[in-house]
DNA sequence: CCTCCACTAGATAGATCGTTCTACTGTAGA
DNA sequence: TCTACAGTAGAACGATCTATCTAGTGGAGG
């Protein structure tokens, strides 16, 4: 029983998500995603004509909505809806640490990178938080009857989850997350038991 | 009256705290600094020995104490704390969509780009962070007796906020951090509310 | 067997990177 | 006036970047 290695096309999408998402898009040389994956160079330009932005941008749009999903799933594997939302930015910090605080947010350090001199790439970014947010509502809504209650704490989720990424990797801390996480059920708290009482 | 122009290392920092604010530390050239600061390549190195990592460590040790005294004096000019809040962020939206969706956080960018690369820019990041709680939390501190519940809603500040401008930045839209301050009025009404009535 | 082509493999090009270097200019102080 | 030096100016260097190019390999289908 042999683990069979990836085909080439996947070790270079893998290391590409890998390497943009800890050291950004300027930051990541192709040389290194072909070292990292050991692939030949040649292979990157064979499997991605459009080059580097290509590469990127389809790491953004896929890597965008498996985290999305990872953490849909995550939320679904608790019951109650606030030990939910503890409980993800609990495993969050954990994730985040255990990787030596390099995996987290798979297209944050791209998207600020990029927003003011890559169109292509802005727009990719956009379209996965977008996608996030449209994710998030659906989860809330499943809990808060109003809509728009619903669509504004998936807003809130996401933008204090990539703020406690910002500073914990800057600190090298999973003290944020935690703090993210609390703040987080703090704001779910009052719109849950509302619609708890109401539904 | 003539306007004197900056001397050089003046126009240096300038161009540099710019340019590493919108495209990062990677995305940022010394040439390009050089150019829009109109100074000497070699004036880089005479008044920065260390080069560009030197200049990015300076940028960042200054920009982000800037940035803070810029939003506490907002947040002064304000007398009701949680009005306060919700201008805050009002004007944080107006001068994002101001500046072409450029100039949000001095130093988020940089942060994420070199916390798994560049040990001494990840510490001055760090470092400033730190900062931006302390003064945070002495704010709230005015209006919350709690001093960890006013170190909280520091963080969750800081945390909203940047979140908010990672997704305004990518969306070319300043609503998410008009529902950032949604969320941080709604978070800081409890505490300050209890903190009136005790006090 | 032979052909075709996806893929491997890496050399090469041309641009740009950060850094170092030399030379020059202007000014302040002896 | 002469000296010393801060600052100006940009050429040059080696490394690295993205991208292109040629050549070779191996397996599937006629």
């Amino acid at each position: 029983m042999v683990a069979t290695r990836p085909d080439t096309r996947t070790r270079i999408q893998e290391a590409a998500a890998v390497l943009f998402r800890r050291h950004g898009y300027s930051g990541t040389g192709l040389k290194r995603i072909a070292a990292e994956s050991a692939a030949p160079f040649g292979s990157i330009y064979h499997f991605f004509p459009g080059g580097k932005e290509q590469l990127a941008e389809h790491t953004i749009r896929t890597s965008g909505p498996q985290y999305m999903q990872m953490v849909l799933a995550l939320l679904d594997s608790v019951p109650d809806p606030l030990e939910s939302l503890a409980n993800a930015f609990r495993v969050a910090a954990e994730d985040l640490a255990a990787t030596d605080y390099a995996d987290a947010c798979p297209i944050a350090t791209v998207a600020l990178e990029v927003a003011s001199s890559n169109e292509a790439l802005r727009v990719a970014t956009a379209e996965v938080f977008d996608e996030w947010v449209t994710g998030g509502a659906a989860w809330f809504g499943r809990w808060v009857p109003d809509r728009e209650m619903a669509r504004s704490l998936a807003y809130s989720m996401i933008m204090i989850l990539e703020g406690a990424f910002v500073l914990s990797r800057a600190a090298r801390d999973p003290e944020p997350v935690h703090a993210a996480g609390r703040s987080m059920v703090e704001l779910a708290r009052a719109p849950i038991e509302t619609g708890r009482t109401a539904g």
